[in-house]
Order: structure tokens, then sequence, then C-alpha cells
DNA sequence: GACCCTTCATTCTAGTTAGGACTATCCTCG
DNA sequence: CGAGGATAGTCCTAACTAGAATGAAGGGTC
């Protein structure tokens, strides 16, 4: 994750405060869920299963940031922990469904609500309800550009 | 790294926006770093050292987003390529000062600005000079927010 | 029914990550 | 000078990462 010192260039001056920001944010919200004893990427799993039906391995990769190769060890590890179910679906026998054992659903009932609540005064007190929705366009407007082809 | 799926929420609707971009940048930013046969901390390392009459490890894990403890393995695989250098300095041998070799060099002359040039234009289309500046202040008043307590 | 193409989940490899523990060295203050 | 504390770099563990490869299963076509 390279960081150029360009503090001139009057588009790269960009940059540093895009990865600073991400990261603030990420190490704020990783600190949160370790006092969980979870990962951010079992966190993550365990919200986006969190009051569905169950989703496959294939779903859960899309809707995380987990890729299917990580997918594998970090159910693993959620299985072991006794959060999550893997079960094979009839008709189709290359599919499992996973989804949020007793345990786990109780797990994401008690903890989902209390780390958004913890997030949310970090943007209240950066930005104005306006000025949220000025980041957020240009945000988007820069993934996307990040997201055609070069 | 979890993304709540709160469309509705004034401010958590900031999330996801900052992630993908951040996201997005960063899959552009080492695709182009993985074509040097480097990874993304190994350039971040060679990046930092461009330019400069070497540093010692701690120097080098603030300037970088490598910290200390994985900063050891990088450089590890840094020098086996032959592009940097650890040599001690006299007077406090608890330092090791970390500078390029020559083809560390090298390499930094012929990949830095072009690496450069290579993000620019995913900056230039998207975004207008002065919405830069706008997306710039937003991103550092949330970088300072989540820098401070909780 | 046989062949090809796709999809699914898993496995593998090299590298990175945070964070804490450890060792050696240096500095400071009494 | 000696003891306590700070600092530098390394090492360790558990977990995650991308990306490629694998093997099993299913779908479509002739």
């Amino acid at each position: 994750m390279e960081i150029p010192h360009l503090k001139d260039d009057p588009y790269l001056r960009l940059i540093r405060p895009l990865v600073e920001a991400y990261l603030a944010f990420w190490r704020a919200d990783s600190r949160h869920i370790k006092s969980l004893r979870l990962t951010s990427s079992q966190f993550d799993v365990i919200a986006t299963l969190g009051d569905t039906e169950g989703m496959t391995c294939s779903e859960l990769s899309v809707e995380t940031l987990v890729t299917k190769g990580t997918l594998t060890g970090v159910l693993d590890r959620l299985v072991s922990k006794g959060l999550i179910r893997r079960d094979a679906i009839k008709g189709d026998r290359r599919y499992t469904k996973i989804s949020l054992t007793e345990k786990g659903d109780a797990l994401f009932r008690k903890t989902f609500a209390a780390h958004i609540a913890f997030l949310r005064p970090f943007f209240e007190r950066a930005l104005s309800p306006k000025e949220v929705e000025q980041a957020r366009t240009l945000l988007l407007r820069l993934r996307d550009s990040f997201q055609q082809e070069a």
C-alpha cells in the first residue's frame, strides 16, 4: 500500500487522506470488533448472515469482503466457535448452505446494534448530514473511476 | 472489515462508499505494483527509501504503512532480492540503517514516476480539482475524528 | 449417453497483518 | 558506578490475503 509523498500534485494529494481516513476508520472498527473476540472477517460474515435464511459460500464472498479462498478458513473457525453451521443442500451437492446457529444469532442480536452505535458518533462529530452526502458522492465517483478499465 | 447494510442511516451510509472507494483504489494500485514483481508493502518501502540517505526500521515503520513487527519480514525479502541493504550504525549498536542498493535505486527511478503516472488519470477523470479539495477536507476531518479517543 | 463448459467449495503457496514477547543496547538519575 | 527505564530490531502466533489449482458436481448439446 504505497503512498507517494507528493504534497503538491493537485490530484495525488488526495491519496493520503483517502488511505488515512479509511485506515483510521478500519482501526476503530476492528478494535471494537476485537472486544467481541472476533476478527473483522468473522464479524463481517456474522453480520451478513444475520436476518437471512443462510447463504452459499459464493454468495457470502460477494456480500462480504472475504474472497472465496479465504472464506473456507474463516468459516472453519466460526464453526469451531459454534456460531455458524454448514448444511448440504438437496438437489445440488456442490452447494453448502451457511447459516447462523442459535448461538450465532444470539451474538448477532447482541452485538450488531451495539457496533453500529459505536461507529455513528465518529461520523456525527466529523461531518454534517450535508457533508456526508457530498463525501458520498465524491467517493462513489472515485470508486467507479477505479473500477473502470484503466 | 464489516459493512452494515444500512442504506438509510444518514451517517452510516458513508461507510460503504468509503470502504469501496478505498478498496477500488487499492486494487488498481496493487495490480500495477504486482507487474513489478513486488508486493504493495515492498513497493511502499522502496518508494519511501527513494531519494533518502537511508532510514532506521522505526523511521520506516512510521513513514510507511508497515508495522515494525511486519517490517522485518518485508525487509528480509527485499534484501534477498538485492534491492536494499542493512548496515550497522556506529555509535549505537541498536540501530540498523536501511538503504537502497544500486539495483534498488535503479528500480525506484524506473518505476516510481511510472506508477504515479498510472494513478493520476483515475483521479483526473473522477473529480475536478475543486472536488479533490472538497474530498480532501472531508476525509481529513473523518480521519481526525476516528483518531481521537472514542 | 458422451463431451464440453461452468460452477462450487476447498486446498495450496507466498506474503502480510497486528500485537505481544524478547534480547540487546543505551540513557538517566541517584 | 549501578539500577531502572526506554528504545531498537527481531521473533512468534493466529489469522487473513490474493490468486491459482484442484476435484467434484451439474447443465447443455449433439
